[in-house]
RNA sequence: GUCCCCUUCGUCUAGUGGUCCAGGACACUGCCCUUUCACGGCGGUAACAGGGGUUCGAACCCCCUAGGGGACGCCA
């Protein structure tokens, strides 16, 4: 952290940054006074300035500040050269006072990013196209500090099936989900692979090491690809087929979760329900399971209007989305919490969570259920039920945002 | 609202001025193989966003329009 702060001194000292005390009240009050004059929203050095008197009382006070960065006042282009784009004009205009140093002594992205990447030499910069616009900001770095400014190349964003950045609202993002759902880790490197890039051959299996001999940067299309799970699951099949014998996928199943540790896990929960040996795999099914065959009928029969069924689960879904820590027990108290909260019995609250993540109502706990199936399955399984029930609409989803946030305040 | 980026079948893409009335893959679909299903094989439907230029010639170059996305934070 001593490495940014003392950069982030290098340039106020050399007059290419200033203290800023600005609090959080006057800063949003500048930038609606821009938009509303209907201009960008940026904040230049000049609008931030106090008065000298302002400013020493501020610092006497002890008030807390920022280190913000210098930037061109007036109009005019900053040029930008990306490897895949060519040249790319921004406005000045756009460029705010980008905080450099927060008031906690921790260094922003902007600030970290220069002096690490120049620091480790790095000659090349690959990110996301979402950085075009920060891109003045990181030329102007490179230029107070006197260095040398690496390529660029901002590579196409991938997108849900709305077209929108991909999210992980809408899209499990979770490597860990897909190797749940049974995808070989080669075939998802490879479908990836094939996302925005493609072979000179137009091969569509290929492996990383394929890859890595044949990778040239000017073959990236700048589209924004949409994650297509069907075209990813064909993938994997070939894969399975093609490129497994029989022992080497028994391993994998062995390895993925046929094995005696899992076994160990579920046992406690079936052996009670067990009066023969075949009974096994029908209970325990679910836990090796990637999308339960659910349909609305699967929820026919538990207490609760379809939109009652709904609200539990996706109430539940956020709560859950909030755990950091997942366990049995954490997942409990959550869920009784929240069943509380609601004013609902907790066998009703909890009766559509086992169809959701066990496919029916007669399973082991659902908490166990869910310990064992882990968070990004776990959440996955909700919101496949809930969708299977019909999804919410945008309007339904707002009354329950509502609903939701009034929940926890109460 | 302001600025930036992008735009070939529903989706992933090939294509860098003539070899493109646009090729491959997924999905969909027809037939074949098959006791079933799947796999596999052979076919089919389906796209250059629109309009202007430049050129002997444009999916490809330029301009405009439209659409989509992104950025406008003491997030990254």
């Amino acid at each position: 952290m001593a490495i940014y702060a003392a950069h982030a001194q290098q340039l106020v000292d050399a007059g290419k940054a200033f203290v800023c005390y600005r609090t959080e009240q006057e800063l949003n009050d500048l930038r609606e006074a821009r938009r509303a004059a209907g201009t960008s929203t940026a904040l230049k050095p000049s609008d931030l300035m106090l008065s000298p008197e302002e400013q020493s009382s501020r610092r006497l006070q002890g008030a807390p500040h920022v280190i913000r960065m210098l930037v061109p006042e007036q109009e005019g282009a900053c040029v930008i050269e990306d490897m895949l784009r060519g040249t790319i004009e921004l406005d000045w205009g756009m460029v705010d006072a980008q905080v450099l140093l927060k008031s906690d002594g921790m260094p922003t992205y902007h600030l970290a990013n220069v002096v690490d990447d120049h620091l480790m030499g790095i000659t090349h910069v690959l990110r996301g196209e979402e950085w075009i616009n920060s891109a003045p900001k990181h030329k102007l770095l490179y230029e107070y500090f006197g260095w040398d400014m690496p390529q660029l190349c901002h590579l196409p964003l991938l997108r849900n099936p709305d077209k929108s950045k991909l999210s992980k609202r809408k899209n499990p993002t979770s490597i860990l989900y897909y190797q749940r759902m049974g995808f070989l880790p080669e075939a998802l490197l490879n479908y990836l692979g094939r996302m925005g890039w493609s072979m000179p051959d137009e091969r569509e299996k290929f492996s990383l090491q394929d890859m890595l001999a044949q990778f040239d940067l000017q073959r990236v299309s700048l589209g924004g690809p949409i994650f297509d799970v069907q075209k990813l699951s064909w993938l994997n099949g070939t894969w399975i087929r093609e490129e497994l014998d029989e022992a080497q996928l028994a391993q994998r199943l062995v390895d993925w979760a046929y094995n005696r540790d899992n076994l160990m896990k579920v046992l406690p929960h079936a052996q009670k329900r067990m009066e023969t040996l075949s009974d096994f795999a029908p209970l325990a099914g679910f836990l090796v399971s990637g999308t339960l065959p659910l349909n609305e009928n699967s929820f026919a029969g538990l207490p609760g209007e379809r939109e009652d069924i709904v609200r539990v689960l996706q109430f539940a879904l956020w709560r859950l989305e909030a755990m950091r820590h997942w366990s049995r027990d954490t997942v409990w108290s959550e869920m009784k919490g929240l069943a509380d909260a609601m004013g609902v019995k907790v066998k009703d609250f909890l009766a559509p969570l086992f169809v959701a993540i066990a496919g029916s109502s007669a399973s082991f706990s659902v908490v166990d259920s869910m310990e064992l199936l882990g968070p990004d399955m776990s959440r996955a399984r909700l919101r496949h039920a809930i969708e299977v029930l019909g999804g919410v609409s945008k309007k339904a989803m707002k009354r329950l945002e509502k609903d939701y946030e009034a929940l926890s305040e109460g």
